[in-house]
DNA sequence: ACGGAGATCTTCT
DNA sequence: GAAGATCTCCGTT
């Protein structure tokens, strides 16, 4: 399947968020594919988005996100989890989507192993959970995910049909007020078991 | 099945 | 010095 382009990453954060359901994370792993279907996502937009981490202004974490869109913003949180973002819209609007479940496709044994314990329903069903599941972590922060060269990286799948898409509020924003709380900036896709609760 | 709290550290105020 | 785009464990029901 092709890699997503530049230009799909250019158009705002909820046009991406819902584009990329159906789509395919790629991680390479010692020369061997690790990958699942995206199917659940939130959207994050720019400066006046008071839940974002590109709020206000560039700080050292969120320079990323603030960077030329297709490109991975990830950052630690809650002292010991990795989150993983896709940059997108126009260079210097601080706007990302960040990738909350994937139904893994292949690669299943190294997701077992970097998910010891677990089953495989809870492999990659949340947002922290995927990261560790494709070992994506600091290193990842700022690789091109339009260039396959850096391991990680999105290619093309089927388009989900509107009546499987379902749309809600974002979900882990604590102290953040209206109207951000409520904005329905999540995307997932009905009836798959990955998508976090 | 459900709810509460701890883990653990980076970032910004 | 406080909060955080979360997960897991352990308690009770």
């Amino acid at each position: 399947m092709p890699i997503l382009t530049r230009e799909f990453y250019t158009r705002p954060a909820t046009t991406v968020a819902r584009e990329l359901l159906g789509a395919l994370l790629v991680r390479e792993i010692d020369g061997q594919r690790v990958s699942g279907l995206i199917v659940e996502t939130e959207a994050y937009t720019g400066l006046d988005d008071m839940a974002s981490h590109g709020r206000k202004r560039r700080t050292p974490r969120n320079t990323v996100m603030y960077g030329a869109p297709g490109h991975a913003y990830v950052y630690f949180t809650y002292g010991m989890h990795w989150l993983l973002n896709a940059v997108c819209e126009p260079e210097d609007q601080p706007a990302a989507v960040l990738l909350r479940a994937i139904d893994p496709q292949e690669g299943q044994t190294i997701m077992a192993a970097n998910r010891p314990g677990r089953p495989p329903r809870e492999w990659t069903s949340g947002p922290a959970r995927l990261a560790k599941a494709l070992a994506v972590a600091r290193d990842q922060n700022g690789l091109d995910l339009t260039d396959q060269g850096g391991g990680l990286w999105i290619e093309a799948g089927s388009p989900v049909p509107d009546e499987q898409m379902r749309t809600g509020p974002r979900i882990g924003l604590g102290s953040v007020v209206e109207p951000w709380l409520s904005m329905p900036w999540r995307f997932w896709i009905a009836d798959n078991p990955f998508v976090s609760r």
